[in-house]
DNA sequence: TTGGATTATAAGTATATACATAAAAACCTG
DNA sequence: CAGGTTTTTATGTATATACTTATAATCCAA
């Protein structure tokens, strides 16, 4: 490639995506900089930002000002996954939503879920327990707790109406959350809820979501066994 | 905001990140074009346009050309996470490292891998059982096929050297994959292999990668009970 | 009324230029 | 030579401009 052809930030990328994986700049490198790439290319520098940007997001390349860019030693590759609302993911496969509040409490929280949700002690939280249903069956049940001094209005709001989680991503903006996923062992409890046998293996996701000064919530949600959260790259 | 302050695509897509949870813009609704922004905010398009991009892949924004830009009815959230080669992540802990191939053969595979491989019927493909271990435990352990027409210089390869994880990020250039997270229940084999408990729960990753011509590689890691994800928005 | 061609429009991209910023490298200076 | 200062440099960002492309909307004819 030599200047000339066609160039979009598309085939920079594709270009310099070739060239990584063919070892010609191997893992650690320094490759060249974006100026001179973008003379070898043909192009705007701004095109070979784009691309080199691109990839870096997407973990294959390092780059730091000044010093330049680099093929990632470990190519770490990210893969980008949707969190939907219960209800959308259950209605988006055609079965029926339902969902019932199993429990609805205002009390201090264990100690556990205090440190995750950082609020003082003897501070009452809202606890919620909610049961998800498609087509009838128990798909997720989730055990919710939320900071109230965080959330202006939850009080009066209808939670049988309206899943907890939906009223929250509906009315209170947040700046960020973490997700964990990992599984468990279904209980007595679990068992019960989810109407599952004890000692099933169950895929578990827990999130907590903040905004500036206020962890809101923070949530585990339990699924039937047989759930699967996919994605591609 | 009128104009003449300091503007960055960042400062832009606060704003509209502000907007949108402050109900401002609805979900559904149209938003103002790039042209109309770009003299609200008093800076160029360009401007704009990076920061509404970037709010549309992480999906809060729906963009079509000609139709304009909405905002998301379904503000599906995206999260990014890493997928690491599992000696870094053990070795990211402090931990040792050390795997051992429990097992190595060239069989044709039963049909539902067949399938994920896209192989044709009678063809033999790699089949890999390796154990990870973190300072000597069981961590988790990989079943794995390769098809051994995507991947030349296999057979040639000490696996029990490198693992074929690392061996094939390191050698074979791949184009895409997909993954899929859930919980299993630990039955005799996981249990002997892991050393945990029948009837634990266990966390499993599935993942497929391929290039233009083949799917190369098809995995089932099953972790030992413990094992957590995590990502962060 | 349908269905195909035309037009208008908003996002998408490319580019030259300029300046900002982080940080490595070189240069002091005590 | 340590520690701080300056310089250099590669990436990061902003902007005006121009052109491309997808596609919604319109128009027109059969």
């Amino acid at each position: 490639m030599s200047g000339g052809e066609f160039n979009s930030w598309q085939t920079v990328q594709a270009e310099v995506l070739r060239r990584i994986n063919a070892r010609e700049w191997k893992p650690g490198e320094f490759i060249p900089n974006e100026a001179e790439l973008s003379v070898e290319f043909g192009c705007a520098r701004a095109t070979v930002n784009r691309a080199l940007r691109n990839l870096a997001e997407s973990g294959l390349l390092d780059r730091r000002r000044k010093a330049g860019t680099r093929v990632a030693l470990h190519p770490v590759r990210k893969a980008t996954l949707d969190i939907p609302v219960i209800r959308y993911e259950i209605e988006g496969k055609g079965q029926t939503y339902r969902h019932s509040v199993l429990l609805q409490e205002r009390v201090v929280p264990p100690s556990g879920i205090r440190a995750r949700m950082r609020t003082g002690p003897g501070v009452k939280l809202l606890h919620l327990v909610t049961l998800h249903l498609a087509d009838g069956k128990p798909y997720v049940f989730g055990d919710r707790w939320i900071n109230p001094d965080a959330v202006p209005g939850i009080e009066k709001a209808d939670l049988s109406a309206q899943s907890a989680n939906e009223w929250l991503v509906a009315n209170i903006p947040f700046e960020g959350g973490d997700f964990s996923f990992s599984a468990m062992t279904a209980g007595k409890r679990e068992a019960e809820i989810l109407a599952c046998k004890e000692g099933e293996g169950l895929f578990v996701i827990d999130r907590s979501t903040w905004n500036k000064t206020h962890v809101i919530t923070s949530v585990r949600l339990t699924f039937a066994p047989g759930y699967r959260m996919h994605t591609e790259i």
